[in-house]
DNA sequence: TTTTTAGCCA
DNA sequence: ACGTGGCTAAAAAC
């Protein structure tokens, strides 16, 4: 192509925007306020991208305006039954426009045609004036286009990636010419535009005829002479196939009020882009604009993906002792878990712009050295999702490293309610590329080491490797400008190598105890359904909520109970009600059966999970609650029963590991923290002296609010008060606390009214709490953590009203967690400064769980109230309980 | 394979 | 419509 030749890109505006959407997870791409931005992102992504390798002296960007076009006029089925827009992609088009407007990119519409009418007519204008045209478009109808100046980009896989579909690819792909290409789109049909074809023709056989025939009209006339089933069927549909035909016909002869020769890009309004690029919360993408902005030429932002080389192990341990000792390094491995045994075969390191892979199962002992080494001993490596490769490359022998960042918490710091933090993501929207680049080429962390991609597969990990220096440094910005740095590296990057140690740890159960007990409330499970059935004559699947209800409403004609999506529940509540009002006995024994399953579930899950040390490793989740609380899975060991005596057996099943000079287990918890939070947030007088007074808390404000004396308290009146103030932590209705305590609507607000009129900050502080969090967009902890939640400017009221009780609980909730974070961090340094060989197992929210070595009860009991009692700094003394115990169950008070 | 229902914990 | 934050299992829907 000569330099003076001049170029013609034509963009399909909608068609991108919509691929764009649909390539790039909507959760990873929203602004603190709400709006998603990925179809945004992909298309700008795109523009820059096509504007590069293509080099148009001229471009117009086309969008379908209006909903009357004459297509649907001839065929009102036109498009019809297409899923409806998902609500995040709207106003992501208006979005696009705006910014194209600011980078004076002419947009092109007409009223009453579609975007690909708009681009056939510029595109047969530009080959008349000389013009070499592109038409970037997901829509195949424009491959009709196509000719020796006219080439049709289509995004395949995504928005990165554009097929050239000049005449020739067309004619490769689809066996026809572009001008019989509209014939054999006919004859095939669009499900997309709902342009049915005919039945069984597909590109092969249309080809075939269109071959044969010479183009659409030849072979319609030759319909008769067509044999088989699919002559049969191309006779039957010989209208709908005119019909496509009129249909797919592009109109190259709009009056336009932009021509081909005027699509030229003008100057930009780089403040009006820098005001789009902020409120998208753009940054990269930002600095990848500048070019388009007319500004001198900037620094390439895309970052060279350096190639990392494989090593052996005399190449690691060069490669390591060239390491700077201060500057960061990035780690990855291909770390993978199985019921508490972590294999890890591979390992990539990074630091600057080099990086390097090696095979760990092929070390020497002086490689193996130096990898222990730069572990145990540097103080800046850097992860993404460390804790478990931490524990994998403990487990094979390395140090549980000094842990410098981890990108997956700092990504979750800013965000927390996402739902995933993958590496490459967070890489493509921080940093502007993605580190996963060859298709064939599996992630770390991911891989099936096959003989024949083993290279490709450990270069990926590599890449992972240098991949989290560039991220670290956006995020530890990030984190800083949100006031969150405290959290991150004093609080969750120091937990992270806690966490991994207690999971390593395990705690020790009672395997054949387990299998015992697990019998035992199967066999009851069993006489529970024998009986349930006897009551109604017949066996039904009790656990299928399908079956019930055809039993409880249809056989025995109960009333109904509340809906669901699918019918009536058969939760337990419902069928308590229902045995209040009929005293049926199938009721007592499906809620017996219910009962007891559950019981045995959580038995037979937990025996699945016990490792051959005869202990079970959970595994803690930092980055799930939006809270900032941990999770726990696999098994989680935050639901194990505790309200009933049957459930509490299930406890007993956890114990210490008297072998190994462990003789008992003890636990330590905060008592009432979220109400001495609430009483600190809120400064409440009343609150705060009940709690300075040591008093019962829950009788001192039932004393409050039924206006007695506090041994006047009876035990129902203490009980809907302790309801209550919890509820309130959660923002309860009157409605809801009626519900629960099986009160009237009425007696319930009574109760929340006298409850503020003695303890009047407390409502302050939560409506004031909700405000704050609307005027700023996020709600924040003692310690800084926010929580994100632009749905509070939501005109939906149910989507509102959730968020404003989301902002009321999550600083209360919030703190807790990381009061508790901080507490298991000082007693963990406690324990080791004091050379007590004691050690945390398990943390439930306000609850820690510690195996305890022989003869130190006396020193860890100590330990822990005054480190847990001194955590926090609060208007109230935190209170610390704690109980000792041969196994969980007994160690609780 | 994903969604729905139910139930356990703080 | 009506209390937050989690995880798991089984059935049902796809």
């Amino acid at each position: 192509m000569s330099t003076d030749t001049r170029r013609l890109l034509l963009i399909d505006g909608h068609s991108l925007a919509y691929r764009a959407f649909y390539a790039l997870p909507v959760e990873n791409f929203s602004t603190t306020t709400g709006q998603s931005t990925n179809a945004v992102y992909g298309f700008v992504s795109m523009l820059i991208n096509v504007l590069a390798s293509e080099e148009p002296t001229h471009i117009a960007v086309a969008f379908d305006l209006g909903r009357e076009t004459f297509r649907l006029e001839e065929y009102p089925e036109y498009k019809a039954g297409r899923a409806k827009t998902p609500p995040e992609f709207h106003g992501q088009v208006e979005l696009i426009q705006d910014l194209l407007r600011a980078l004076a990119v002419p947009v092109v519409t007409q009223e009453g045609f579609e975007a690909d009418d708009v681009l056939a007519t510029l595109a047969v204008q530009g080959t008349a004036a000389g013009m070499e045209t592109g038409i970037v478009t997901g829509d195949k109808d424009s491959f009709q286009l196509a000719s020796p100046s006219v080439t049709i980009l289509y995004p395949k896989r995504g928005v990165s990636e554009l097929a050239r579909m000049t005449p020739e690819a067309i004619e490769d792909k689809y066996g026809v010419s572009p001008e019989n290409y509209r014939g054999l789109a006919a004859l095939v049909g669009e499900k997309a535009d709902n342009l049915p074809g005919v039945p069984g023709v597909g590109d092969k056989t249309a080809a075939k005829w269109l071959t044969k025939y010479g183009d659409l009209p030849a072979v319609l006339a030759a319909a008769d002479d067509i044999g088989g089933k699919a002559g049969e069927n191309l006779r039957a549909h010989l209208s709908e196939v005119e019909r496509n035909h009129r249909l797919n016909r592009l109109v190259t002869d709009l009056e336009l009020a932009t021509s081909a020769a005027e699509a030229v890009r003008g100057e930009a309004d780089r403040e009006a882009v820098e005001a789009l690029l902020d409120q998208l919360e753009f940054q990269v993408l930002g600095r990848r604009l500048e070019p388009l902005l007319g500004a001198a030429a900037a620094p390439a932002a895309d970052a060279e993906i350096p190639v990392p080389r494989l090593v052996d192990a005399a190449g690691l341990v060069e490669f390591v002792s060239g390491l700077d000792a201060e500057a960061p390094v990035g780690v990855a491995t291909d770390a993978r878990f199985e019921l508490g045994l972590g294999t890890v075969d591979a390992i990539g390191i990074a630091q600057g712009d080099a990086a390097v892979t090696a095979d760990l199962t092929t070390l020497d002992p002086a490689a193996v050295d130096a990898l222990s080494e730069l572990l145990g001993s540097h103080p800046g490596l850097v992860l993404h999702s460390a804790k478990p490769q931490l524990k994998a490359l403990a487990q094979a022998g390395y140090p549980l490293p000094h842990l410098a960042l981890d990108t997956e918490i700092a990504a979750y710091l800013l965000v927390p309610d996402q739902r995933t933090y993958e590496l490459a993501d967070l890489c493509t929207r921080h940093c502007g590329f993605s580190p996963a680049v060859a298709e064939d080429e599996p992630e770390a962390g991911t891989l099936d080491l096959g003989p024949a991609d083993a290279a490709s597969a450990l270069t990926g990990i590599g890449r992972s490797a240098w991949a989290v220096l560039p991220l670290a440094a956006v995020l530890r910005e990030r984190i800083e400008a949100a006031g969150m740095t405290g959290v991150l590296t004093d609080i969750e990057i120091p937990l992270v190598t806690i966490l991994a140690r207690m999971e390593l740890t395990g705690i020790a159960v009672d395997r054949s105890g387990l299998t015992a007990l697990g019998a035992e409330f199967g066999a009851q499970a069993q006489a529970s359904a024998d009986a349930a059935y006897a009551a109604i004559g017949h066996e039904v699947n009790l656990g299928s909520p399908k079956q019930l209800q055809t039993v409880l409403f249809e056989e025995l004609e109960m009333p109904r109970t509340k809906r669901t999506k699918t019918g009536w529940t058969t939760d337990a509540d419902a069928l308590t009600d229902l045995f209040v009002k009929t005293g049926h006995p199938f009721l007592e024994h499906l809620l017996g059966y219910r009962d007891t399953t559950k019981l045995k579930q959580t038995v037979v899950g937990l025996e699945r999970m016990v490792a051959d040390d005869d202990r079970i490793h959970t595994t803690y989740l930092q980055t799930v609650a939006a809270t900032g609380r941990l999770s726990s899975i696999d098994p989680n060991l935050q639901n194990i029963p505790v309200r009933t005596d049957a459930g509490r057996r299930i406890r007993e099943m956890f114990v210490p590991a008297a072998g190994d000079g462990f003789a008992d287990l003890v636990t330590a918890d905060y008592s009432q923290i979220e109400m001495r939070i609430m009483a600190h947030l809120s400064g409440d007088a009343g609150l705060i002296d009940a709690f300075r007074a040591g008093e019962d808390l829950h009788s001192f404000v039932g004393a409050r609010v039924f206006d007695v004396s506090t041994d006047a308290v009876t035990p129902a009146m203490r009980s809907k008060v302790k309801a209550m103030s919890y509820g309130l932590v959660y923002g309860l209705s009157a409605y809801g606390l009626s519900k629960q305590l099986r009160i009237g609507v009425e007696e319930a607000r009574g109760l929340m009214d006298e409850y503020f009129e003695r303890f009047g900050a407390v409502q302050e502080y939560l409506a004031g709490a909700v405000e704050s969090a609307r005027r700023v967009g996020y709600t924040e902890t003692m310690y800084g953590r926010r929580r994100y939640l632009p749905q509070l400017s939501s005109d939906r009221r149910q989507v509102r009203e959730m968020a404003e009780r989301a902002a009321l609980n999550a600083p209360i909730q919030g703190t807790a967690a990381d009061i508790m974070k901080i507490a298991m961090l000082r007693v963990d340094a406690a324990l080791a400064e004091a050379g007590l060989a004691s050690r945390v197992l398990l943390q439930v929210h306000d609850e820690i769980v510690l195996e305890l070595a022989d003869g130190e009860f006396d020193a860890v009991a100590e330990l822990l109230a005054t480190t847990m009692g001194a955590a926090a700094e609060l208007e109230v003394p935190l209170e610390v309980n704690i109980g000792r115990g041969a196994t969980w169950q007994q160690a609780a008070h």
